[in-house]
RNA sequence: GCCCCCAUCGUCUAGUGGCCUAGGACACCACCCUUUCAAGGUGGCGGCACGGGUUCGAAUCCCGUUGGGGGUGCCA
């Protein structure tokens, strides 16, 4: 057996159910986690720049930061941008904005996992020079087709290339040679401690037929190599945890960190929310008014909850109660109307002058500022101009009666709804490519674009006249304007 | 299929064997305040998934069942 420490447990963490010094009362605040005299915790936040930045990744720095924060350690951001394909640099830009626009600052330059890349490779490479891992030719389907031969219902690597001792070569990856027997100890500060079988782990590829560390190597080798104390991450890695600790075992650590897997959070029907139907993004939430530090308020209330009765609580209170263990390892369901109460008290206790402020920037940068260019020429005072934006303001769009007759008793108009909603759901989201496809769909109907866009602009602005559709669908957003499409749809349905 | 995780009002949570007739918040309902609407105040509705243990005593500990979720990628 090569693996010489695997049995080991991580010591570092004490549960909360095994403790009696668990007890809220007079404990506020402490926590057994960071005992004093020891040295400060070293956290990371490390979200992968694959789409927009979304509420759950917010909790998690958030819980980060608090941890970090109050314990005088440091948080870190790292990118985990190891799958190039789907990286964008708006992403990441997006990840600086969110965090700064929730106030959590982090320490030093934010670390590219993929500039790690050399090193990462490096360590697999030493890893299979020592026995730890092997080459492996095989593909995908290949594994598949074989399992299936075999009547193996279980999917996962059979072990095909295990003792074939392959050299490195093209179409060749590297895999971690996982044990057969034993078993390993995952402890979690918010979730016990399990036994872990190893036989029901695969051989897991660490370097890709490419040459490209997996996210696993690199994941492993990035919290080993900053000194990583304590893992604050959501709980869909919790599966990745034997691996991981397989793997630093490996690459010769001797002092796991403590890891700690908050709960998902859900939609109503509890699903782990998704970026395609769930209202995640955190900037859609910022554009639609809400606070900063509501945001951050409700966000802490989920998975956790400051002790007493009150629940909206200064940021101090919270660095100052927030323990780690007390996090709540049952999924949380993300209550929209909850965060507006909190949101409207916020906005209460604001005092006047910065009530104002905040709500004039709020209106300039959301509205004024991208509208500016349309409606600037369209009017000849300036309320006149400003009063062409009204519709963006609503939920439902104030309907002119008039207008609607107008536009939606002509045949087509229902259908061109229908065909809008279709081209809009999917598209790039610019005014360019909007007034593309809207033409396109307007000779479908052998319409003009002026006939064809009237309904849509009815359903969207409640009027036939207003600034350039095109650019006030860009301002409004594909969420918004779909959802009002839909809206007119059913009221059409109606009659 | 296999591995893992989870289970207190509709939702977020408090609860760590007796302070529990289960507390708070959001939502909902009623009343009060009020020129309207909010806000605020008062009250109400509503929950320990089920079945077995352990114990003098279980929301709390153990086992099972059921139900939900996550993972099962040369994604992260």
């Amino acid at each position: 057996m090569h693996l010489g420490g695997q049995r080991r447990s991580a010591t570092r963490g004490t549960r909360r159910r095994d403790g009696r010094n668990g007890a809220r009362g007079g404990g506020i605040g402490t926590t057994n986690l960071v005992p004093p005299m020891s040295p400060p915790p070293i956290v990371r936040f490390s979200p992968s720049p694959t789409g927009m930045f979304h509420v759950g990744g917010a909790r998690t720095a958030l819980f980060n930061w608090l941890f970090a924060r109050q314990n005088k350690g440091s948080f870190f951001l790292r990118v985990e941008d190891t799958d190039q394909a789907r990286n964008r640099p708006e992403w990441i830009e997006g990840i600086y904005a969110a965090l700064r626009w929730l106030g959590l600052d982090w320490d030093g330059e934010p670390v590219f996992q993929s500039a790690n890349a050399p090193r990462h490779r490096e360590a697999a490479v030493e890893l299979h020079s020592q026995g730890w891992a092997y080459y492996c030719g095989c593909t995908a389907e290949e594994v598949q087709a074989r399992n299936a031969a075999a009547g193996v219902k279980t999917p996962g690597y059979d072990g095909h290339c295990r003792d074939l001792d392959l050299d490195a070569g093209p179409g060749r990856a590297l895999r971690f040679r996982t044990p057969d027997h034993g078993s390993l100890r995952r402890t979690d500060v918010i979730r016990g401690t399990a036994e872990i079988e190893l036989s029901s782990i695969e051989d897991f590829v660490i370097l890709r037929a490419t040459g490209s560390p997996t996210f696993i190597m690199a994941n492993a080798f990035d919290d080993l190599d900053q000194g990583i104390t304590h893992v604050i991450r959501g709980e869909e890695h919790l599966p990745n945890v034997p691996k991981a600790m397989l793997l630093r075992d490996a690459m010769g650590d001797t002092d796991p960190p403590v890891w700690a897997h908050v709960p998902n959070i859900v939609n109503d029907k509890r699903q782990k929310l998704s970026k395609r139907r769930d209202k995640v993004a955190l900037e859609m939430y910022r554009d639609e008014g809400i606070l900063p530090e509501a945001m951050r308020n409700y966000l802490g209330t989920l998975g956790w909850a400051p002790p007493g009765d009150q629940e909206i609580v200064p940021l101090e209170t919270m660095l100052e109660t927030f323990r780690l263990e007390d996090v709540t390892s049952s999924p949380a369901a993300f209550d929209q109307k909850k965060l507006l109460a909190f949101n409207g008290h916020y906005l209460r206790a604001l005092p006047r002058e910065e009530f104002v402020d905040r709500a004039l920037s709020w209106y300039r940068r959301t509205v004024i500022d991208p509208m500016a260019p349309v409606i600037q020429e369209r009017g000849a005072t300036l309320p006149e101009t400003l009063s062409m934006t009204d519709f963006f303001l609503h939920d439902v769009p104030p309907m002119d009666l008039d207008s609607w007759d107008k536009a939606m008793r002509k045949a087509p108009a229902a259908a061109i709804l229908t065909a809008a909603l279709a081209a809009y759901a999917d598209c790039d989201w610019s005014a360019a490519h909007l007034h593309q496809i809207t033409e396109e769909l307007a000779s479908g109907f052998e319409l003009s674009l002026g006939k064809a866009q009237a309904p849509i602009r009815v359903a969207v602005t409640g009027r036939t006249v207003g600034p350039p559709l095109f650019e006030s669908l860009v301002v409004l957003g594909r969420e918004r304007t779909l959802g009002r499409l839909r809206r007119a749809q059913a009221r059409l349905e109606k009659g």
